[in-house]
DNA sequence: ACCTCCTTACGAACGCTGTTTGCTTATCCG
DNA sequence: CGGATAAGCAAACAGCGTTCGTAAGGAGGT
């Protein structure tokens, strides 16, 4: 239809563009995943709408991506790219800190990450991530067993941490009232409960940090 | 058709039942559905299945229980029914240790629970042994924000520590394996995993333990 | 013994979902 | 210009959670 002799200087403005209306990557697919489901959450993340948000009939992706959860372990790796692994604060201790720190406000960041966690990861920058956390633990002397020991207690920590703190801020006032108002009401079942529970409009940053450092006492090696 | 003039005695024994052949119950819903789960993983469990398991109609649960969601926020609560909250060792560090290996011993036992673990839990079995948990901690001797933050951090590492456990376990020995490969076959751009990652077919138990210990060392409150 | 009430059960249907198939269409190369 | 090659996609499929109107069957009054 085009490129016939007829064509006069200047068209190429006007045809679509000269390599395929930009071409639909896996990138962009994952790209326009992680805008979806940053607006509205894991459950809105249909194969449907993710095609239509990116003017794409819903067979399509099935050319760059194998299949749904494929599109959602790439956007996980997305996530962990947003975590700084490196930071020199020359100290390690401060360092790794930072490390897990950053890496629990990554996965904040992006809520819908909570549905994804439980399962393994292998993307480059999740192993990036976990590269740094073992260089620091062995920078810090750990050896042997004790080390992979080290990385396991605290990946664990920041991934349930995660998990809790999703958990409760994605339901809405009214069920954290009720939840509330169900715990005080049977302080004869929950005595400690009812003591503690009501306190609880915690800084859940400061807690974190607070478990954190218990844990780094822990692990520091025996001098 | 029956209950008529021509009723014999003893024919009890051959009518369905006297009460409409075993009541469908919330427990009975619950119960099947943990079977099912056990048996099948989660993804199996749908609601037709269940119903069919239980002989019954796919429409007839929804009288017992408003979502499926319900049924497995019941079934975990159930799990939760496994842990023994009260097992007296009179130290309290000893028995906090089995209360938590305890915890995670359950939902390993079930490791579709990995999937619910994401939101609040608030069933009376859960609430038990976060009470448990929160009267430990004050017989250690914790008190204000202290001990809803060790609460917290010890929560969030038995968590962390069950998603990583099963979502490592239950990719099969091939996955797992090319998984090694995948990081060894890298060690230019993961030096520190490749060394350390090879040594792992680790006891996950007793890292849990180790790291619980960090955890409790750091925990318990300066003398 | 019959009729009525009322709880309980459920087949069928609705609007979704992820995924596959086979055809159409657009671009490139000779 | 023509034929090859790749990309895109409507339609269909099987299955999902859930709803609705209807049917079934024991309980209680007459």
């Amino acid at each position: 239809m085009a490129r016939t002799g007829e064509e006069k200087p200047g068209n190429v403005w006007l045809r679509p563009s000269t390599t395929r209306r930009d071409p639909l990557t896996r990138e962009r697919i994952v790209n326009a995943a992680i805008e979806v489901l940053d607006a509205h959450g894991a459950d809105a993340l249909t194969v449907r709408r993710l095609a239509e948000h990116l003017g794409v009939g819903a067979a399509t992706l099935y050319g760059h991506v194998r299949t749904k959860e494929d599109v959602l372990d790439l956007a996980l790796d997305s996530v962990y790219a947003e975590v700084r692994t490196r930071d020199d604060h020359g100290d390690w201790r401060a360092e790794l800190t930072g490390l897990l720190r950053a890496w629990r406000a990554a996965l904040l960041r992006h809520p819908w990450s909570a549905r994804i966690l439980g399962r393994p990861q292998l993307g480059p920058h999740m192993l990036a991530r976990e590269e740094r956390l073992y260089a620091l633990l062995a920078t810090a002397g750990l050896t042997g067993t004790e080390l992979p020991d080290a990385a396991y207690a605290l990946s664990n920590y920041v991934i349930g941490s995660v998990l809790m703190r999703i958990a409760w801020q994605e339901q809405d006032e009214s069920a954290r009232h009720a939840a509330a108002d169900h715990v005080s009401s049977r302080s004869d079942r929950y005595p400690t409960l009812a003591v503690y529970r009501t306190t609880r409009d915690t800084d859940w940053d400061r807690s974190f940090d607070n478990g954190l450092r218990c844990l780094l006492d822990g692990i520091t090696p025996a001098r």
